[in-house]
DNA sequence: TTATAAATGCAACTCTATTGCATTTTATTT
DNA sequence: AAATAAAATGCAATAGAGTTGCATTTATAA
C-alpha cells in the first residue's frame, strides 16, 4: 500500500503519524493472517517492545484493529477491514489452524440468533473461533 | 455433591483421589460460572498455586474440564457436563458478561456449517463466545 | 505392609504485559 | 519558520501468569 494511503488511514482514525505506526500498519496490510506482538517484535527490532504494545492498543482503541483471543496466552490482532470508527462489524469468524498455529479472519458473516439464549441474557457481540486446518496446510 | 460421587467422578477419569482434587472438583460442581485460577487461589489458600495449576491441567487432560480462552490474559475453566473421555462435545456456547465479567457455559448447541468456510479449510472444532449481559446482571 | 508411581510444595525462572518518567517528536499556532 | 502544547517513544522497573526442577509426601496396587 502506498505511503499516502497509510497516512490517510491513520488520520481517518485520528492517530498521529509516526514511523512506528506507519510501519506497523503497513505490516498488517501485507499479511492476511492475524499478527501477534511477537511477530512485530521480530520484524521491528528498531522499536521498543513497549512502543509496539502501545501501537497495538491505540490501533485497537481507534478501531483499526480487533483483538482475537489467543489460543494460549498471547493475543493476536486482525485488521478491521469492513469496520469504521462508528460501527464495528466483528461478527465474522476467526479460523485458527492447529497445524501452523496461524489465526485468520474469514469474511463469512456469522449469524447466531439471540433467540437461542436463555431468558434475560442479552447478546452484544459474538466471537466465533473455528479450529481446524487452513488452506495452506491442507495442500501440503 | 456427595463425597462418594466426587470420588467416583475422579476415578472415572482415571485421576487419583487427593484432597486438592476433591476440593477443586467440588468447587466446580457448586459453581455455574466458569472458574479461574484466581478463584481457586483465593478459595484454597492451603494449596500451592502450582498444585492448583496442575490440578486444572490434569482435569483438562482427562476430560473433566474444558478451557475457555479468557478475555484478557488468564483463562477460565468450565465443567464438561455432557462430555466423556472418548468424545468431547464442546460445541456449546460460552457467554461472557461484560458487566460482572463472568463466563458461563450455555447448553444451547451451536451449529456452524463447514460449508460456510472457503475451499480447503477443514473445521475440527469451534468456540463460540457470546458477549453481553447475563441474567443476573440484567435483573439488577 | 511394602513398593512404586504419582502428586505436592517450594524456589526459581520464563514469558507476557504494564507503569512511571525523562526525552523526543508531532501537529498546531503564531 | 519558530514557538508551543500535546502526544509518542525509549528505558528501566515492575507486575502478573504460568512453568520447571527437585526433594518430599501421599495414594494405589501388589
Amino acid at each position: 500500500m502506498k505511503y499516502s494511503e497509510l497516512k490517510k488511514s491513520l488520520k481517518n482514525h485520528k492517530l498521529r503519524i509516526t514511523d512506528c505506526r506507519m510501519d506497523v500498519l503497513e505490516y498488517f496490510q501485507e499479511h492476511t493472517k492475524a499478527v501477534s506482538i511477537k511477530d512485530l517484535e521480530d520484524k521491528f527490532q528498531e522499536y521498543d517492545r513497549v512502543t509496539l504494545y502501545r501501537t497495538l492498543h491505540s490501533f485497537e482503541e481507534n478501531g483499526l484493529l480487533h483483538k482475537i483471543p489467543g489460543d494460549s496466552g498471547s493475543a493476536v490482532y486482525g485488521l478491521c477491514k469492513d469496520c469504521d470508527v462508528a460501527a464495528h462489524h466483528h461478527n465474522h469468524m476467526h479460523f485458527r489452524c492447529t497445524s501452523c498455529g496461524s489465526t485468520e479472519c474469514i469474511d463469512t458473516p456469522v449469524e447466531i440468533k439471540a433467540a437461542t439464549l436463555p431468558d434475560n441474557y442479552e447478546m452484544a457481540s459474538i466471537d466465533v473461533i473455528v479450529n481446524g486446518i487452513c488452506n495452506q496446510c491442507s495442500s501440503n
